[in-house]
RNA sequence: GGGCGGUUAGCUCAGUGGUAGAGCACCGGCUUUACACGCCGGCUGUCGCAGGUUCGAACCCUGCACCGCCCACCA
């Protein structure tokens, strides 16, 4: 036993941070059972960017889970993982060594980026690979600190990231097996297109942005030969898409436009005759009525376009700009094709935005454009990470087969635990809008490549029909420097020679990789078997729709199983205007900044009084109250420790209802952690310890340093330490730093690696007693501190002056109680006498007080 | 348009049928041999609005309003 003189907070967070690395604390035992596991899939940060406090928020509320768990009795699976797979990267390391990543070039293992980039140098893929892994260390050791001072009871050894050699394996194993499977298949289809990225992207990747736009009526004539003769009037907030007009659609039940159906109109300008199409999609409500379809405005156009067999006529680039028409061919048959060249000449090579002020110019002049553009505000599709509207171009893409399996997946969901239960909806709600496949391939060259080559035949023409996957033996692989069987490097590229495929995958379609990636699937089967399906996916909410919903797909998929049991949702941190703390807003404050001006335990604090799900308010107040915390639980260690003899058993009454008491709190706590309600934990387990310390500790003050003898000084000294314990043990999953220090002074090894208590723990150092008799005798002591301490407050009087007596009028049982009270009662309110009589009504006042001299 | 959550003291939030709570802030008092990073006490509310169920509603039901979020085939 070593109680410091003077206990501080200050230091311990590198003291202990220190020890736990040397003893292993937080080790994963893959000697144990099965049942005996309980291994947690952590998100993996991403290293390009970093850690702001809501980082330190959601991280935290998984290692109070991790921790409970642990002394719980479970072998805990806590790997970190770095997210350094996809665009962020990519970009950061362009610019940091100024380098582009062409995937034509063949690998130079001896190449090193120059000191100072002055003009970018074109790097192969294996390289760009290389740079980042060498960019991202940095950063990572950066974000290991950063964890370890928060005390993260993460086992380090196990640590990965998404674009090693072992999540590259695992990514492309995984995909193998879906091609063989027919899972994943390739098509040339209209996909959502970023055209500043230059790359697919997926649903999941989409978010609407409300954006000024302005419906144009544009006048469409009808074809000779038909029997009406006058216009019809389409709304538009793409007039530049005209020259990609296929037809006109409207529902089939409108009466205005009934009459139309079968015959054709003109496009304006271009003079290119299309269909009217009746389709149950389109709305009478929505502008006049009637649509243009175009080749591609928006999805519903896809859906028009399939479904009613229209033929293509895409004018939007890869890049973004209007492509070169010919009006005379088949594909564009212009009635007037000179006109249609000339106005068309005007918009080619330009951007959307651009065509659109040229054409409006240019239906204005030939009288197509009905009154003025009405301005509207509406939402448009953009990528989440794009700056410009999405449009849909067509390619070929890659994708994983996800709408059939809808209701399998929507089953998953309700087998899963999400934590909190209503988070579930969401999920429902994503799975029943999916509305296609999943997009996976990325025109992008920093990722993970797809493992397959393509034959070239003799006329030098891909064949993307019949791709030559890679073998499962040969994982990782880069099928633009690897080289397929039965062919030699120099036929890369040339007829009768190979290709291999230039995509990478989308980072999702890694990241949903991440329980086969921690847990050693087909590396390490032995692993794989103790630690999979996981016990737990912490995760954030706002990508329920990508990594959760991946997740579970990829795991059905190859497993036919839950990728984890249990799923918890951690909520934002709000900054005081109630919007999510963002670093773009600038208003992120430093993480390290806050754990050493707060101390990691309080922090913590701040983070686990936020409940599942639920929104939390940066407040450093909180941080502040949870430092006073840790403080409290410094000093009052020291007074339970510091005159601890003797023991003895715990016979009096007050002692037995405190630690009744603390027996209904650990029951209470048990369960509530079990729901992964920690933030209850903490505070009914703060509460008790307040009360414990303002009442509890002050009744028994006296009769611990021996002032009724030493049985009664046993009792006291017995249950204080019984208390303790329990109370250092329910709090050592928020506080892990000074609950570990305060362990340090009189137990062996590390709390983290202590017993959780249990209610029949406490009960067995109970002797004797009844508990309703107990807790009465303890309500009526603390009933008497209040009003005594009240009094003394409204009488100004300080505690060194004595009261000379106390008279209580009450209740005959409560009379009975001051027998065992008495003597704790008169140490801890400095009162001489206690004078008690039946009656009514009830009161306890305050006599006198001895006269000091001042 | 559909869905989910929220609305309780000045602030941050507990409280799922039985007399409205905590912390912070504020006010007053206190060197008290664990702690002034402390202790004691005090003040503070039409529990968003309107109906309904009930002996009794912050809590259950219906509708509405506002805030936030998720989703959607918004020409």
């Amino acid at each position: 036993m070593s109680v410091p003189e003077k206990p501080a907070l200050e230091g311990l967070e590198a003291k202990w941070t220190a020890q736990w690395e040397q003893s292993g604390t937080y080790r994963f035992d893959r000697t144990r059972s099965r049942g005996d596991v309980y291994s947690i899939d952590t998100p993996p940060p991403t290293v390009s960017g970093s850690l702001h406090v809501g980082h330190v928020f959601s991280y935290t509320h998984t290692d109070l889970v991790a921790r409970f768990q642990r002394m719980r009795g479970k072998a805990v699976f806590y790997p970190m993982g770095w997210d350094d797979n996809g665009l962020p990267t990519e970009r950061r390391v362009q610019n940091y060594y100024g380098v582009r990543c062409d995937p034509s070039l063949p690998y130079d293992p001896s190449f090193q980026p120059p000191a100072k980039p002055d003009k970018p140098i074109s790097v192969s893929r294996p390289n760009f690979i290389e740079l980042c892994n060498r960019l991202t260390h940095e950063d990572e050791k950066a974000f290991e600190h950063l964890w370890k001072t928060l005390g993260l009871s993460v086992d380090w050894s196990m640590t990965y990231a998404t674009i090693d050699k072992k999540s590259q394996a695992v990514s492309q194993r995984a995909f193998l097996h879906l091609l063989q499977r027919g899972l994943a298949y390739q098509v040339e289809a209209p996909t959502l297109w970023d055209v500043d990225f230059k790359t697919a992207v997926a649903q999941a990747e989409l978010e609407d942005r409300e954006v000024p736009g302005a419906y144009h009526r544009i006048k469409f004539e009808v074809a000779s030969g038909f029997s009406r003769t006058e216009p019809v009037f389409i709304e538009t907030t793409r007039p530049e898409l005209i020259p990609a007009c296929v037809a006109l659609v409207a529902h089939p039940d409108d009466e205005r436009y009934k009459p139309l159906f079968g015959t054709d109109v003109i496009t304006p300008l271009f003079g290119v005759r299309v269909p009217v199409k009746p389709h149950p999609l389109a709305d009478p409500s929505k502008g006049s009525g009637i649509a243009m379809i175009c080749t591609f405005g928006d999805v519903t156009d896809v859906i028009w376009w399939r479904e009613l067999s229209l033929p293509v006529r895409a004018v939007i680039q890869a890049d973004g700009t209007l492509r070169g028409v010919d009006w005379t061919s088949q594909q564009w048959p212009s009635t007037d094709a000179e006109r249609a060249s000339r106005y068309y000449g005007e918009l080619k090579g330009l951007s959307a935005k651009k065509a659109q002020a040229k054409i409006v110019e240019q239906l204005k002049a030939s009288g197509d454009l009905a009154g003025d553009p009405k301005p509207i505000t509406h939402a448009v599709k953009f990528y989440e990470k794009g700056d410009r509207p999405l449009e849909i171009v067509t390619s070929r893409q890659w994708f994983i087969r996800t709408i059939e399996f809808r209701e399998p997946l929507l089953e998953r969901g309700r087998q899963l635990q999400w934590h909190p239960a209503y988070m579930q909806a969401r999920y429902e709600n994503w799975a029943n809008g999916l509305n296609g496949d999943w997009c996976v391939s990325r025109q992008r060259f920093f990722g993970v490549p797809f493992p397959v080559w393509y034959p070239i035949d003799s006329a030098g023409r891909i064949d993307h029909g019949h791709p030559i996957a890679a073998g499962e033996d040969t994982l990782p692989m880069d099928p633009s420097t690897d080289v397929p069987p039965g062919f030699t490097e120099a036929q890369r590229g040339k007829p009768g020679g190979f290709t291999g495929d230039p995509d990478v995958m989308d980072t999702w379609a890694t990241s949903s990789l991440t329980p086969q990636i921690v847990c050693g699937w087909s590396r390490d089967p032995e692993l794989f078997a103790k630690t999979f399906p996981m016990d737990l996916r912490p995760q954030a909410h706002d990508i329920i729709r990508t990594w959760l919903f991946d997740t579970v797909l990829r795991a059905h998929l190859e497993h036919d199983s839950l990728p984890w049991t249990n799923a918890a949702l951690s909520g934002w941190v709000l900054d005081p205007d109630r919007k999510k703390m963002s670093k773009s807003k600038g208003n992120v404050v430093t993480p390290l900044g806050l754990l050493e001006e707060h101390g990691s335990d309080g922090v913590r604090y701040w983070a686990a009084s936020g409940r599942p799900g639920t929104d939390t308010a940066f407040d450093t107040n909180q941080m502040k109250v949870g430092r006073r915390l840790a403080m409290k639980v410094l000093n009052a260690s020291k007074f339970v420790l510091m005159s601890a003899e003797p023991k003895g058993p715990i016979k009096w009454a007050v002692d037995r209802a405190m630690l009744r008491t603390l027996a209904a709190l650990v029951t209470e706590t048990t369960e509530a952690f079990e729901q992964y309600d920690y933030a209850r934990v903490l505070q009914r387990t703060e509460t008790f310890f307040w009360r414990f310390c303002d009442d509890y500790l002050e009744l028994v003050k006296g009769r611990r340093y021996g002032e009724q003898g030493p049985e009664a000084a046993g009792s006291a000294n017995s249950a204080l330490a019984a208390a303790l314990s329990v109370m250092l043990r329910l709090l050592a999953p928020f506080l892990p730093f000074v609950t570990e220090e305060v362990w340090s002074w009189w137990q062996q090894g590390s709390i983290h690696q202590a017993t959780w208590p249990t209610t029949a723990e406490v009960d067995a150092v109970i002797q004797g007693g009844e508990a309703a008799a107990d807790e009465a005798k303890y309500e009526w002591a603390t009933r008497v501190l209040f009003e005594v301490r009240k009094q003394r407050s409204e009488a100004k009087q300080p505690l060194k002056v004595p009261i000379t007596k106390v008279t209580i009028r009450t209740d005959a049982s409560s009379i009975g109680h001051m027998k065992d009270l008495e003597a704790d009662l008169k140490a801890a309110l400095r009162v001489q006498a206690f004078e008690a009589t039946a009656g009514e009504p009830q009161e306890i006042v305050v006599a006198g007080y001895e006269a000091v001299a001042s």
